[in-house]
DNA sequence: CTTGGAAAGTCAACAAGGCTGACGTAAATT
DNA sequence: AATTTACGTCAGCCTTGTTGACTTTCCAAG
């Protein structure tokens, strides 16, 4: 409101109508989004900690505790919890650290990327249809809107991981 | 994978590596689309699923208890738990209904207002930036991929909120 | 008019997964 | 040698989800 006409350009876009719409639009979506691991995970007795830590260490393997306190925004003691379960069940391997001992790199074991595949096939699958449904336009829209939510500090961590990929 | 070039239009789109990117997106701007609100509702010993349920009574003024059961998406025992604060702290008015008087029709106070509005006011600046960072051409791609990912009873949901406005 | 069942509320108990604080140990750094 | 860092762990707390059982209210069908 009272945004003024800044520009040529129409910002009709910016009421705070389509601004609640696009909150609920996200309220919803991230329901979704979540749903079909969820439901794989609740047979298994994990929950979305234990998906969160289990993508982010396939995603980086030999990756530290630190590095994953950092991307998940959490306590060690909460991390720890989760990584504990996982590594008792055979999950993830903790090996000490080649270069610094005092590290710990994390590794999913053929078990581990056994459960990472069944969860992030079903959330693929997901986003596919929705992508699909949308085309490749929309992709791009929901990528550079969704890039420009996050805070600096998460951006900065989600683009750090896009480094070094083609 | 596997998807075989359907269309005359490229599929590159659809890559695992492009859906691994969308969800991790989603991860991190969902950070980023809670964390102002949070920071509010701690302040005031007040959690996410209070400003859910302050949200779509502020939405739909009037509503039922079961018809927050079914947006929300979680058991009335939880949501009892949390309306019951609200009501207690004078936030939202629970008043029997007219033609039905097992059921509550839940309206916010002038208080529960002047919360709601903080809320939503940190939230719409957030997605403002966002907007009006991405244009409207992202925009209405953002939208549409949110909306292909719900699933269908939350879209109807959605949808239905969004009927009887111009 | 009676009664079955829906809507709502409540009590109790439990679990996941956040949090803080305190403390211990090994390894690296200064 | 002293300090800092990385990690693990114990203990306790909170929010918010769950199930199960039970009551009260009240609509609507028989």
């Amino acid at each position: 409101m009272a945004e003024g006409n800044t520009g040529g350009e129409s910002l009709l876009f910016l009421t705070d109508e389509q601004l609640r719409k696009g909150i609920e639009a996200m309220f919803f979506a991230y329901r979704g989004f979540t749903a079909d691991p969820d439901r794989i995970l609740e047979t298994m007795d994990y929950g979305r900690a234990h998906h969160r830590a289990v993508h982010f260490i396939h995603r980086s393997p030999g990756t530290t505790v630190s590095n994953l306190l950092t991307i998940l925004g959490v306590t060690k003691q909460s991390l720890n919890r989760v990584l504990r379960s996982l590594i008792d069940d055979g999950l993830v391997d903790a090996r000490v650290g080649k270069s610094d001992k005092r590290e710990r790199n994390l590794y999913l074991t053929p078990k581990g990327q056994d459960l990472e595949r069944q969860l992030s096939d079903a959330q693929r699958a997901r986003m596919r249809a929705a992508y699909r449904a949308a085309g490749p336009a929309a992709v791009q829209g929901f990528r550079t809107v969704l890039e420009a939510m996050m805070d600096p500090d998460m951006r900065r961590q989600y683009q750090s991981l896009r480094e070094g990929e083609k």
